[in-house]
DNA sequence: CTCATTCTTGTTGCAGCGCAACATTTATTT
DNA sequence: AAATAAATGTTGCGCTGCAACAAGAATGAG
């Protein structure tokens, strides 16, 4: 959060009440988040944002590299580490119990990056998802 | 397509008229399709299907391997390989054109198996989507 | 300090996505 | 030929995501 605020001031960006909120309901969820369920979430405490005021703030976040959208899941998670921009991320996504974790990305990057060269493609952001069984549900 | 007769055949699956031109459609696209897209495709050619028709063909032809989920993108694109269901598949997604490649994954797949594995997750279904730009586009 | 500019938020509305639930038809089995 | 299973049709609806315009709040220039 403290990053978070870093990382605005760092770029004049605007760190609005709106914002704060929705990265916040971010934070505090370990799994990540749809739109509406944050419009639920931001809801409880005040008026009902709509849809728009979701998506927007998301967009910020987004764009600021503190909040990933989960594709396979039409979702949004906050994000922990401060990636570079060029950084790799591996989300592990649990199919059963919907948590997201990241993983190291480096490596796995590297090789990405040459099989689409391979292919003449120029990758642009990996974000790669591998959805399975998380340890904790494996257990169980 | 003779590919998919016979993988459908090898499973007592029954390739059906409609899921037959649906495949025929993803077939001749380069690029993804979205599920109205496809309506719209059959539908020159006869009745329009219901959304829910061309969603239960996908189902099945995502489920005998011949179609995958583009997830960044809500649509579908053929499946030209005939990949082992645990053989990774690596979509390179051209941001520009829309055109989706499929690159080698054995070597990106055993990096990721790694890594998730590091972190006690057990990967179940290696499908990467990278985006960036073509080299047909790059050049232009 | 005031005005213009920019950024942010509110309001309305809509199109695409995806499927549930049930009814009907077609194919397969006994 | 009847029972069972599979596929398709029909209706309907909730979620996703954003466009377009209006209004309010913050910043910078003079």
């Amino acid at each position: 959060m403290a990053q978070a605020e870093a990382i605005c001031a760092a770029g004049a960006q605007r760190l609005t009440p709106i914002r704060r909120r929705v990265l916040e309901a971010l934070l505090a969820s370990h799994a990540p988040l749809g739109a509406y369920e944050l419009i639920e979430k931001l809801g409880k405490r005040g008026a009902r944002p709509a849809p728009i005021t979701i998506y927007r703030a998301l967009d910020f976040l987004r764009d600021n590299g503190l909040v990933h959208r989960i594709e396979s899941r039409n979702a949004f998670i906050a994000c922990g580490h401060n990636h570079n921009s060029t950084d790799p991320v591996v989300f592990l996504i649990c199919e059963r119990c919907g948590s997201v974790g990241e993983a190291a990305g480096s490596p796995v990057a590297d090789t990405i990056r040459s099989a689409a060269r391979a292919a003449g493609f120029t990758p642009k952001t990996p974000v790669i998802e591998i959805t399975g069984v998380c340890s904790h549900c494996r257990a169980a």
